[in-house]
DNA sequence: AAAAATTAGATTGCATACAATTTATTTACT
DNA sequence: AGTAAATAAATTGTATGCAATCTAATTTTT
């Protein structure tokens, strides 16, 4: 029988936490070589696939489905409009509220981005079965977390 | 029998990136109002778990570990420096590389890191077996990534 | 041994992240 | 209506994270 020792609780190898970290690290960066062609950041294209899913949404909601706030977004967004694949304008019902649409040219954008996702899950050495089952264990982590 | 749209791949919800990085992000933000009592960032918290585990390393070492890069790391390493948590020391047989050790007081604080680990398991809702089933899948992954 | 290639860290520049604060606007309350 | 509370973004400050480049030291080649 094995003794417990403490110092075990504390080893990388024995951390959820740690490889939760460093996939999401990861596998961003497996993104980049294709994003860089499309001259957009990975934070940049899930915002815009939140607006290819979705147009006119606003700050809030756009950052509540990403788990970003205003202080990630504001310049994120100042640059996808300067780059011209997105719009604001102020909801007129409530002036607080920021919308942001996408332009023509954003909405173009998603035609290139279709033949990024396979790409990447090729380059995730799982079985269907297996990515599924992650995903699912993911959005539990995630659900998880919003009741505290 | 569904048909296939081009569309439903860059939906967010179909993407295993997705969660990947919003639960990576998610889950070190939990952790900071434990490293806050200890003055730490999670970063600095997962170089010390290295260090914990094997004293005298390479900033190469570390940095493969926990796949970071010298850009991060030298920083980093400053303000453990700096915060009196580390020491840095040329290797003799090879000026390029430099070991990192923990000094008393960065071995100190190995005791008032062991209450963390529990709180987080505490706060991700899963089972003992789909923590397992997702820790096994998320190194599946980062082992998949090597090979490229 | 001298030149070329490699390697370990440091540096630079750009893009997040997020806590905390501020500002403008709207809603709730008396 | 007038003030207080709440809300949405913007702003500020600190800490990553990484690609690209640079520098010094070491190894490999010729």
């Amino acid at each position: 029988m094995k003794e417990f020792n403490p110092d075990d609780t504390l080893k990388l190898s024995n951390q959820l936490c740690f490889p939760l970290y460093a996939s999401g690290k990861e596998i961003t960066r497996k993104y980049k070589p294709f994003l860089d062609k499309l001259d957009i950041t990975y934070t940049q294209y899930i915002v815009l696939m939140v607006l290819w899913e979705k147009d006119h949404v606003s700050v809030k909601e756009i950052g509540e489905k990403l788990y970003l706030d205003s202080g990630t977004l504001t310049p994120l967004l100042n640059k996808l409009l300067k780059k011209g694949y997105i719009s604001k304008k102020a909801l007129p019902s409530d002036n607080r509220e920021l919308i942001i649409s996408l332009t023509n040219k954003g909405l173009e954008l998603k035609k290139e981005a279709y033949e990024i996702p396979p790409q990447i899950a090729k380059k995730v050495k799982l079985t269907q079965e297996e990515a599924k089952e992650l995903y699912r264990l993911l959005y539990k982590v995630l659900e998880g977390f919003k009741d505290e």
